[in-house]
RNA sequence: GGUGGGGUGGCAGAGCGGCUAUGCGCCCGCCUGCAGAGCGGGUAUACAGGGGUUCGAAUCCCCUCCCCACCUCCA
């Protein structure tokens, strides 16, 4: 049973299913209007890595995450661009699916954006203004926070301090400061039709809205960056649970922020790494890694050296992949010794993937669960520098070794069958020349190899080749 | 000011009362035609500071000092 922290209870509990095995779970997802960055990437993988680990055990998991597709940010863009806000907002969707795609991120089921749900939101908006917690200004409508006797229960925020801070903008019209808009009234463009005026939705109702339509009233995790729990969960909790009466979502995730020297990385900070520029630098085995190298509470810091480290580890993983395939096409060692290999082999990698998934199901702990991997990866580098890996042994591994990887993400670049073919063909003639001793010419058609990325080991009486990624 | 989370070896990061976490980096040696992987050894006494509790504390309690996020749009 997998145990996470609940942001709403403060407390580390089970993640239960509701009926059967299916856990359903909402991810508020990206304002469209500018490249995703790093700290996005973060979020999102840790994510897609409850929802790898879920499926693994065997839970169905229904996986909602949306677009922001109307904003005040999107307009600002589009305006300053000459091009209409939901051809920006567009845009950056496919730019989206370029990244996380790129990033080996499992697509959800459904990727919901706010302008198709104009009239789910207006149902929601009247079912509260019928239920009197919600009333009209000149400027929209809002949400009346003291009508909700749990406000603030998610971010444990006492509502008189709230206001102390003087922080919300003054809006002599609204009973409260704190009421937020769920309806604002304006004619330029996009704007939409509704029961109370033309306008466009508030920043929050857009989730309430398509997370109970695709998931149901209540749910089981709903999650993000921690920087969403005030205002935004708080107030999808507000509207949510004030217009059903029930409970909304069970277990809140939120995820760390990523820091640039100290500090969070930002658009306005001007300090982000895109994704695309990440991934062609690191490639996605390495950024996932490093995503996944501190806890998911914890803050992670960006920085050169750690990507550096993350690769590294990378390196180690990718290279026990590859001996092991390579190892399928060596004939099982008989005798004693061979079997021993096998018992011991598989000993260290059952182990490993005990503790893998134990600290897995402890609220997430990726940190420790790499650092067993990790010790089946070694063991396998090991007998593979000793030339005691055989067919039996990368048959005995692969199963246990794949199921980790795919929780986390990972996995060896693809090589096409004609890729293939060429690369093989040159590691023997390279053989030919180093038989021949003519280590000067075997050498540079290992450099150029190297130059596409396909990296050549050398074993006693065979050579090995790795497409690096 | 409020709320939440932290301060561990050169760096990153576990540890939740007693047993070398781990990874990376660096140095020496072995192996290799050279690489890569691997192996052996090393990298001064690691735990913010000060008091306790305990046979024993990085781990529990108290005090102090720093850091981060959120309280405004934000993953």
């Amino acid at each position: 049973m997998m145990r996470l922290y609940n942001t709403l209870t403060g407390r580390v509990e089970e993640v239960k299913p509701s009926n059967g095995m299916v856990i359903r779970m909402y991810l508020c997802g990206v304002t469209v209007y500018d490249y995703s960055h790093i700290g996005h990437a973060r979020t999102i993988i840790v994510f897609d890595v409850i929802r790898r680990y879920l499926i693994h055990k065997g839970y169905k998991v229904k996986f909602v995450q949306n677009f922001t597709d109307v904003d005040d940010k999107i307009i600002k863009a589009a305006r300053e661009k000459g091009v209409k806000p939901l051809e920006l907002a567009e845009h950056f969707i496919e730019q989206y699916f370029k990244d996380f795609d790129g990033l080996n991120v499992l697509r959800a089921d459904h990727y919901p954006r706010a302008t198709e749900h104009i009239e789910d939101m207006h149902r929601i908006i009247k079912g509260l203004m019928e239920k009197g917690y919600a009333y009209r200004t000149s400027k929209g409508i809002y949400f009346h926070i003291a009508k909700d006797e749990d406000y603030g229960k998610l971010s444990k925020k006492q509502i008189d301090e709230l206001k102390a801070g003087a922080r919300v903008e003054v809006d002599e019209e609204k009973l409260d400061p704190l009421d937020f808009a769920l309806w604002k009234f304006v004619d330029d463009e996009p704007s939409w039709d509704s029961p109370w005026g033309r306008g466009r939705p508030g920043w929050h109702i857009e989730c309430s809205a398509m997370s109970m339509k695709y998931l149901g009233d209540t749910f089981e995790i709903h999650g993000g960056g921690e920087d969403l729990i005030f205002p935004h969960h708080e107030n999808e909790i507000a509207q949510s649970e004030s217009l059903t009466s029930k409970e909304f979502s069970k277990h809140w995730v939120h995820v760390g922020m990523v820091n640039v020297k100290g500090e969070k990385m930002a658009k306005s900070l001007k300090n982000i790494e895109p994704i695309h520029s990440a991934l062609s630098r690191w490639g996605a085995n390495t950024i996932r890694l490093y995503c996944l190298s501190a806890h998911y509470r914890k803050p992670l810091e960006y920085d050169e050296t750690l990507l550096k480290q993350a690769l590294a580890v990378w390196r180690d993983i990718e290279n026990a992949l590859y001996e092991l395939e390579h190892a399928m096409m060596i004939p099982a060692r008989e005798g004693e010794e061979g079997r021993a290999v096998v018992e011991e082999l598989k000993g260290i990698v059952d182990e490993s993937f005990k503790v893998f998934m134990d600290r897995m199901d402890d609220d997430l702990d990726t940190p420790n669960a790499i650092a067993s991997l990790l010790t089946s990866i070694k063991a396998v580098n090991r007998y593979a520098g000793e030339d005691m890996l055989d067919v039996n042994t990368a048959k005995t591994v692969m199963p246990r070794l794949n199921d980790m990887l795919f929780i986390l993400g990972l996995k060896r670049a693809e090589v096409s069958s004609e890729e293939r073919a060429r690369i093989e063909e040159m590691v023997k003639r390279r053989s030919m020349l180093r038989a021949e001793k003519r280590y000067k010419e075997a050498d540079e058609i290992r450099e150029m190899l190297r130059a596409e990325g396909i990296e050549l080991v050398d074993h006693k009486d065979r050579t090995i080749w790795k497409k690096l990624s």
